[in-house]
DNA sequence: ACTTTAAGTAAAATATATTTTACACAATGG
DNA sequence: CCATTGTGTAAAATATATTTTACTTAAAGT
């Protein structure tokens, strides 16, 4: 699972602690989905997505093996 | 997480076994999921979506509490 | 130099998703 | 009747996501 969370965030300017804190999970949680360590739930997706104002597909993209 | 799972299938015309075989997890978890018992995953989530045609965001929906 | 902010990381604990095996029930077609 | 298909369910095991606490480093500002 690819996603393009780092460059939503430097768009609208807010650190991965501002990010976690708008959809309630931890920055830790945030860190290591921003670097793919593991992809998130789908309602955790779309919580990201939606702060960024995007459909969940154009912030994640599945990639082989997922 | 609601869905519309059941209903796409049905346009579809295919089991719950059937749509498990397509994005490769076990029928149970296809039917926990299509009956809300959990959320999916998001790359689960994702697959599912393909299978009918849409995207994500057409057929799993946040709801109260997510 | 000192402090603050942002990011990366890690280990242990907890929560949640998914698998496996198995049984039950209704509907249907032979 | 009997076998098959589709669905619901459940308990135990395993895998994965998320939290908590805490330490490190780099960059920026004072």
């Amino acid at each position: 699972m690819k996603n393009t969370i780092r460059v939503e965030r430097a768009i609208l300017n807010i650190s991965q602690a501002e990010l976690a804190e708008r959809v309630q999970v931890t920055r830790q949680t945030i860190n290591a989905i921003e670097l793919g360590k593991y992809s998130p739930s789908a309602v955790l997706a779309i919580k990201i997505a939606r702060v960024f104002g995007k459909k969940m597909e154009d912030v994640f993209e599945l990639e082989e093996g997922d």
